[in-house]
RNA sequence: GGCCCUCUGGCGGAAUGGUAGACGCGCUCGACUCAAAAUCGAGUGGGGCGACCCCCCGUCCCGGUUCGAGCCCGGGGAGGGCCA
């Protein structure tokens, strides 16, 4: 070994024998209980950075821990390379996306290479690669004769000037395109969606077997889906047509309701408002469609409405109430409609003060003061209670008021039990270019064919001129568009929209399995063995989207029989982000951004990767800090220094282990002690930095030790070296190596640390056989006592009497009781 | 507004209801050096103390349960996240 510690002597090599022997190739153990560790797979634009080089570092440090636990691990890797900002990079500096991604692609895993990371690089996925898209082509496919994948009608902005689709942020506030200044008109036009709502009750019932998932991600998924059960219920228009149909989870209230409320994207809109309102009418609509749901609904936008002039007829009451359109009711979610019970909804409650619209308080509260009258009431009461003034169901509780009405309605016709879903089918056409092609071609006399499984892959064409207007890119291009139907033969267009990226992140984990496999997504075989993951890393950010895609997805696989078990992922670890040296998010803007790879410059991958899981459990969000990355960097040159100067015990005998006594004896405790630590920190609660500090103490006690003389004390000596080297494997793994094969010497020449076998600790020996227990006079600290580990509590009790300060504040007060706890401690309650 | 989370030295953070502050950073002092860097050693929650012993206070605040609460329960505050 070198002199001194210096990481760019050594991590290189370490790198390269990894890779000539294979080690992090998964399968190479087939008797071995296989684990499969996976993070969330980067979106590579620009260079890596710190939130990377923390997602990886931790579940490295995880897939190395359990090989050296003999586990047969799958930790792979690949990228997620289609996508906006690629495609935004490409507008920006005339440059394709492929060319830029694989430039990228290729600095990322440099940048992983150097940081040492144990990943099969021969199961590299690129989602940009035909030969991966294909298969979300196939699945498109697949879900399209499954009924899963529909074509629906999107609303979309559309400028009567470019004439094309284009975004929110290109709609001027006046109502005018932002390159053309034609109007823009909302339009409808087709948009592919997957049917994920027909999964929703699944989706919600998995989330009870995902016992190892942050409990918040759990709760983000759950409200996501936001299952809620009410009531729907038919409110006849006066003078006919259509009713209008209203969900609500407060049937019970119904005999409140004053007003009707529309979303302004209601479909009966038109056709309800009077002529003398119409002008009123269409300019509020126009003006909100303009908005998007946050600036409809968020925090600063005031409740506003305008009346149609018709009114519905409640069909519990008989009465006829004026239907309005309100920003604060959403087209997409329940029916559109809402009854509105001002008494008991605050939102409503608003509404009716400001356009003094009648309040009428129908429930009260099982106990306490009554709710005044609607006219003198001053916030809507939204609790259950009991009905009043609500006809034949009055002077019940709100629950059995709610289901005796639901099945009235449902006798009547007008209505019945509901259960709405927050969740929404997911539209995943895009007008970009840079995404997987939709397979289907259009067909004058067929209609929307899709294209046969034997003509996949539907390429990509590199020519296609990237404008960002809104309009497809690949609709620019004849080469592409025209073809021929594959029913009739006639000349035919493809469909020019593509996939949403989302789609190439909802199952690349199931590719990583066969890889290279051109005849079906992956091996159903290889699926069974591997699946589900046993632990993902990623950010909570993708807590919804992303996990819940991922979840849906693979139900639709195990649908299909391609999968085992029906969620895709036992644990979940979301960890924190990693901010610039003065607590802001790292940015440009701040000037406080940090390039993993200088770190690794500077103080190699080693100490970049201690720094990773030092500063904070995983969870946490962790500030840079130079400091402590010095810090770090001394203790691998104190480790360093410690095992240079110990070169004498490298060759002491085994067998003299036994024979240590004294401090070579608690030196040996140490050691054991320090072997449970670590393993603790890879077991339940990832937490690597006590464990990392567990290792800190036995350097200290080591160094802090004389030199060993005789055969036992060496041995036991080298006993800590070595469990240290191995220990330190998973974290800081080319020192690891280094030092363990310095002291194991020749002999383990042809060996190597990371597929060695974990240290196993001596139960005997992490028992201290001396204890020092605390001594509390009514719970306060006032001595402590070093007893045998089994003393009994009188033996205990006597020494603890017979110190001094425990007598003196034991004098003159009569002992009631003595509270004993084997090993820690004793309490005396005096009085 | 709803749901959820967090709050411990100067800082990052440790503590199965049982000695609060492990470990690291920073800082102070010392050793080595002509000097510096590097390294090594000692100290480091606040107060009463010149020093020791010792005592008091201390985990956002108030209350409770308990022999004993950073941890459990109730109420409040501040900060953060997600959703609207």
């Amino acid at each position: 070994m070198n002199e001194r510690y210096e990481p760019q002597a050594i991590e290189e090599r370490w790198q390269r024998r990894w890779e000539e022997a294979g080690v992090f190739r998964a399968g190479r153990r087939p008797e071995a209980e296989p684990r499969y560790v996976l993070e969330m797979f980067p979106y590579p634009s620009g260079a890596m950075h710190m939130g990377h080089a923390r997602v990886y570092t931790i579940g490295d440090a995880l897939a190395r821990w359990l090989r050296m636990r003999g586990h047969d691990v799958l930790h792979p890797i690949g990228f997620d390379a289609l996508g906006l900002p690629a495609e935004n990079a490409a507008i920006k500096d005339g440059r394709h996306p492929a060319e830029r991604t694989a430039e990228n692609i290729a600095s990322f895993r440099a940048e992983m290479k150097r940081l040492g990371y144990a990943f099969d690089w021969d199961r590299e996925v690129v989602t940009a690669d035909p030969s991966y898209y294909r298969w979300n082509q196939w699945f498109f496919l697949e879900m399209l004769e499954r009924g899963i994948v529909y074509r629906r009608q999107g609303r979309a902005n559309w400028c009567t000037g470019c004439m094309t689709v284009i975004a929110n942020e290109q709609v001027l506030d006046d109502g005018t395109c932002e390159r053309c200044a034609s109007p823009v008109i909302e339009k409808t036009i087709p948009e592919w969606a997957f049917r994920i709502t027909a999964y929703a009750d699944r989706l919600l019932a998995g989330l009870d077997e995902l016992t190892a998932w942050p409990e918040r991600v759990v709760t983000m998924q759950r409200n996501w889906i936001g299952r809620s059960t009410g009531a729907e219920v038919d409110f006849a228009r006066i003078g006919g047509g259509e009713p209008i149909k209203v969900f609500t989870t407060r049937l019970d209230t119904i005999h409140g309701c004053t007003y009707v409320v529309l979303a302004p994207e209601h479909p009966l809109v038109a056709a309800l408002t009077l002529p003398e309102r119409r002008d009123e009418v269409d300019a509020f609509v126009a003006r909100m469609r303009r908005l998007d749901e946050r600036e409809r609904t968020g925090e600063g936008a005031a409740k506003e409405g305008v009346a149609t002039g018709a009114s519905v007829r409640n069909p519990f009451t008989g009465e006829a109430v004026p239907v309005w359109i309100a920003n604060f009711v959403l087209a997409g979610y329940g029916t559109g409609a809402v009854m509105s019970v001002p008494a008991h909804d605050q939102r409503d409650f608003e509404f009716a003060r400001k356009y003094g619209l009648p309040v009428r308080t129908v429930i009260q509260p099982a106990a306490g003061e009554r709710t005044p009258p609607g006219d003198r009431l001053e916030a809507a009461t939204t609790g259950d209670g009991v009905t009043e003034d609500s006809g034949r169901f009055s002077g019940l509780p709100s629950a059995e008021a709610r289901a005796r009405m639901a099945e009235l309605a449902r006798e009547r016709g007008f209505g019945g039990p509901a259960v709405r879903w927050h969740l929404r089918d997911w539209g995943f056409s895009r007008q970009r270019y840079w995404g997987t092609p939709i397979p289907i071609i259009y067909c004058d006399d067929h209609g929307a064919v899709p294209v046969p499984r034997d003509q996949l892959p539907v390429r990509l064409p590199p020519q296609a001129i990237i404008t960002g207007t809104g309009e497809p890119p690949l609709a620019k291009v004849a080469e592409f568009v025209n073809t021929t139907c594959p029913r009739c033969g006639k000349p035919a267009r493809r469909e020019t929209e593509t996939m949403d990226t989302f789609v190439d992140s909802a199952w690349y984990y199931a590719r990583y399995l066969s890889p290279r496999d051109e005849g079906r997504p992956f091996d159903p075989a290889l699926a069974r063995r591997w699946l589900p993951i046993d632990v993902y890393v990623g950010g909570p950010e993708h807590a919804v989207m992303h996990l819940l895609y991922f979840r849906f997805w693979h139900r639709v696989m195990h649908e299909m029989g391609l999968t085992a078990e029906p969620e895709p992922c036992r644990r979940l670890v979301t960890q924190g982000i990693v901010n610039g040296p003065d607590g802001r998010k790292m940015s440009k803007r701040w000037g406080n951004v940090v390039q993993p790879g200088s770190m690794v410059d500077r103080f190699g991958a080693d100490t970049v990767r201690l720094f990773m899981l030092f500063a904070a459990p995983p969870e946490k969000d962790i500030d840079w800090s130079d400091e402590q990355v010095d810090g770090l960097f001394r203790f691998l040159g104190r480790v360093w220094r410690l095992f240079q100067g110990r070169q004498a015990v490298f060759g002491a005998p085994e067998d003299a282990l036994p024979r240590a006594a004294g401090p070579w004896l608690e030196l040996r405790r140490r050691t054991h002690r320090t072997i449970k630590r670590v393993t603790e920190a890879f077991e339940g609660e990832l937490k690597f930095n006590t464990g990392i500090a567990a290792l800190m103490e036995l350097l200290n006690e080591l160094s802090a030790l004389g030199p060993a003389e005789d055969a036992p004390a060496m041995a036991a000596v080298r006993e800590a070296l070595v469990a240290m080297a191995a220990l330190l494997g998973p974290f800081a793994p080319h020192a690891a190596e280094e030092l363990w094969h310095a002291v194991l010497g020749p002999a383990a020449a042809d060996r190597l640390l990371a597929e060695e076998p974990w240290p196993a600790f001596d139960p005997a020996l992490v028992v201290a056989d001396t204890v020092t227990i605390a001594v509390q006079v009514n719970g306060k600290l006032r001595g402590e006592v070093r007893a045998p580990a089994g003393a009994p509590e009188a033996e205990v009790r006597a020494l603890a009497e017979a110190e001094e300060r425990v007598r003196a504040h034991l004098a003159g007060k009569a002992i009631r009781k003595v509270v004993f706890v084997p090993r820690r401690l004793l309490n005396f309650v005096v009085g």
